[in-house]
DNA sequence: CAAGAACTCAATCAAAGCCG
DNA sequence: CGGCTTTGATTGAGTTCTTG
């Protein structure tokens, strides 16, 4: 069996992102099935052979058509009360130098062709139940894009009486915000082995993340993200230096209201919780000479033995500029 | 003495560590 | 890996104290 890595990312897209309980790759209908061909459905494929010509051969019988037709991954979406609340049929094709069947014509006719044909086998087979058909490729090329979104806009319009499904043509940019992107999401959630798609994608990222440290744009990113650290830090700290202050020497000298007042702007500006702050003030309560008992059953953490420290000989007036100057700043 | 402020400690939650 | 325990951080609730 020829494995085709798209069709594994497609099945893991549609198993996670979109909900489906059954997925299946290279489906097609059994021989053995009993197909009744409604009157609609016959009318339908004249109406189709006559309006796309070249994409559909006159000579086929509707039977031949559909018993010829595979879709490449099929999935199932299926309400809590049993019934299927929605059909996926998606084709898919990685061509690494750009979508293409030979010519432009023949690349349109036959994606044209792909598209027709799975909304007809839906219609026979799951017939009523609502559906998306998807034509996705990671490569397009930009010249024949617009010559598929042409063809996709005259199946639509040919469909919209007629089905309940809608179509999709997943270019590059689809392909990578709604199907690639969030599996490769998925990474660390997933542990199934047989998925082989997301399987391949966490043996890659093991290395990638090793490498992106070395790479500009990851350096930056990583810039980003350690100046929130530091920046967090510097609450903490401000925080801590606060409420020992107010441990110290209480909020009088600050001016900034009653107690809880001076609390809740410090908390506002450092933003952290109220009562957290409160609490920072209780650990430090045993040490610093005030009339609260604070936190005397446990010892005082490390942080809070090392803010003592440093602060200790700081005269009121001085610790009290600094604690203002971190408020203005905040 | 009632209402609001302050105090104390328990409960909760999440991250880290451990181990078969 | 995955389940379990430990540890640390944060929040909530109930009680006590002040003040007008």
């Amino acid at each position: 069996m020829k494995i085709e890595v798209a069709e594994s990312l497609v099945r893991s897209w549609l198993r996670h992102c979109e909900g489906c309980q059954v997925v299946e790759l290279n489906w097609k209908p059994s021989p053995e099935w009993s197909l009744v061909i409604s009157k609609e459905l016959e009318a339908t494929f004249t109406d189709m052979q006559a309006r796309f010509p070249q994409a559909i051969k006159k000579t086929a019988s509707l039977g031949q058509f559909l018993r010829q037709a595979e879709i490449d991954v099929l999935g199932m979406r299926i309400a809590p009360n049993g019934k299927v609340e929605m059909v996926f049929a998606v084709d898919s094709a990685f061509h690494s130098k750009g979508l293409s069947y030979g010519n432009d014509d023949g690349t349109r006719c036959r994606v044209q062709n792909k598209l027709l044909r799975t909304a007809l086998l839906l219609d026979a087979y799951f017939h009523g139940i609502e559906a998306q058909i998807l034509f996705v490729s990671p490569k397009i090329n930009p010249g024949r894009a617009s010559l598929l979104a042409t063809a996709l806009m005259e199946t639509k319009d040919f469909f919209v009486e007629r089905s309940q499904a809608s179509f999709f043509l997943c270019g590059p940019d689809e392909f990578r915000d709604r199907i690639l992107m969030p599996v490769l999401k998925l990474k660390d959630s997933i542990a199934d082995t047989s998925e082989l798609f997301l399987r391949s994608w966490q043996l890659v990222a093991l290395f990638i993340s090793e490498e992106k440290t070395n790479e500009a744009p990851a350096a930056s990113m990583i810039q980003k993200s350690k100046e929130v650290l530091k920046q967090n830090y510097n609450e903490k700290r401000n925080a801590l230096i606060s409420a020992y202050y107010m441990s110290k020497y209480e909020h009088e000298n600050l001016h900034l209201g009653n107690q809880s007042e001076t609390f809740k702007q410090m908390a506002e500006t450092y933003r952290i919780n109220y009562r957290t702050l409160q609490n920072y003030r209780d650990y430090f309560d045993p040490h610093t000479g005030s009339h609260r008992r604070g936190w005397h059953q446990v010892d005082i953490p490390p942080q809070f033995k090392e803010i003592h420290n440093e602060f200790m000989l700081y005269e009121e007036p001085k610790l009290r500029e600094i604690v203002l100057q971190s408020l203005r700043k905040g």
